[in-house]
DNA sequence: CGCAAATCATCTCCTGTCAAACGATTGGAG
DNA sequence: CTCCAATCGTTTGACAGGAGATGATTTGCG
């Protein structure tokens, strides 16, 4: 063989691309990865945290919600929907008060000083997407957001 | 308004679709954690880790490596792959050599044993892959794997 | 009314991942 | 050769996320 395979020595070693290829999972993971992190610290400098940040945004969309329709709707697990509505709440963005009609759940609100901090930091938001997906050009992106939604089950 | 947007009471608010929509980030994050889920699910089902499935898959395709090879090529943390190669060595899957050239790295190597034990869990494969993106037609799951494929880098 | 089951928020614990530090070993500059 | 930086594997500690239990409250049903 030409390109022998004893030990793989100083071999460049480009396996991924063959993983990535066959194993639709894993690529799926990886990439999801990368993303992530990239938000994280586009999170990092903006400061404030990507689960924060969605919050905002559904209830300004939305209007006052329990903080159980927020973790179903934003999937994110409602142990960690506490923490994320403690930082809210004590950096005033959000206001948490009881529902009348069900004393159980809270009427999470938004504040003006929550639309003020989401407006500033939806400003970043095209320029973050642009540069994590940057590799796909627009067309490709709609896609690719296509493809996830249909897996997602959103679309049916 | 028809849809009046008082406090969200029993509306069965359906904010997540839009949300996929518009963040392609958390769209991707969200399709990739339920595939994980599903991935860790079948694993643990086969009775072979995620990882120690990929590190033999490897070891077969492109012969004896060092961990830090497999860590880079299969995007497992190093301080992971450790945990990984001491399962699959101690259920005598690969060998864990010392590389004469270099005696800082292993030479880790799967064994006949090893060989077998991911023949068997291949056969699984392509039924897990299957029901994981069986929203996808065959087609489209093509057009992921290559989108992907772009966005990891991998074909540059 | 009174009680059982369900629901919401919270807390605690467990697991997996990553960053940083460390010993062992190697390669390179002087 | 000698020393210094870099590399490989490993360990440790910090941290996020999710499962399950708990307390408060509500709902359904007799």
């Amino acid at each position: 063989m030409a390109t022998t395979t004893r030990t793989a020595e100083r071999m460049r070693v480009t396996y991924f691309p063959r993983l990535a290829a066959e194993r639709l999972d894993i690529a799926l993971c990886r990439a999801s990865a990368a993303v992530a992190r990239a938000a994280d610290d586009h999170a990092a400098e903006e400061g404030l945290g990507v689960g924060q940040h969605l919050v905002l945004q559904m209830l300004d969309a939305v209007g006052p919600c329990s903080q159980q329709t927020l973790s179903e709707e934003l999937r994110i697990d409602r142990s960690v929907m506490v923490g994320i509505c403690d930082d809210l709440e004590q950096a005033g963005h959000v206001r948490r008060e009881r529902n009348p009609r069900d004393r159980r759940s809270y009427a999470v609100t938004i504040t003006d000083s929550g639309r003020r901090r989401l407006a500033e930091a939806q400003t970043s938001i095209p320029a973050f997407l642009e540069d994590a997906f940057n590799p796909l050009t627009p067309e490709e992106r709609g896609q690719l957001s296509a493809l996830l939604g249909k897996l997602l089950g959103t679309g049916a």
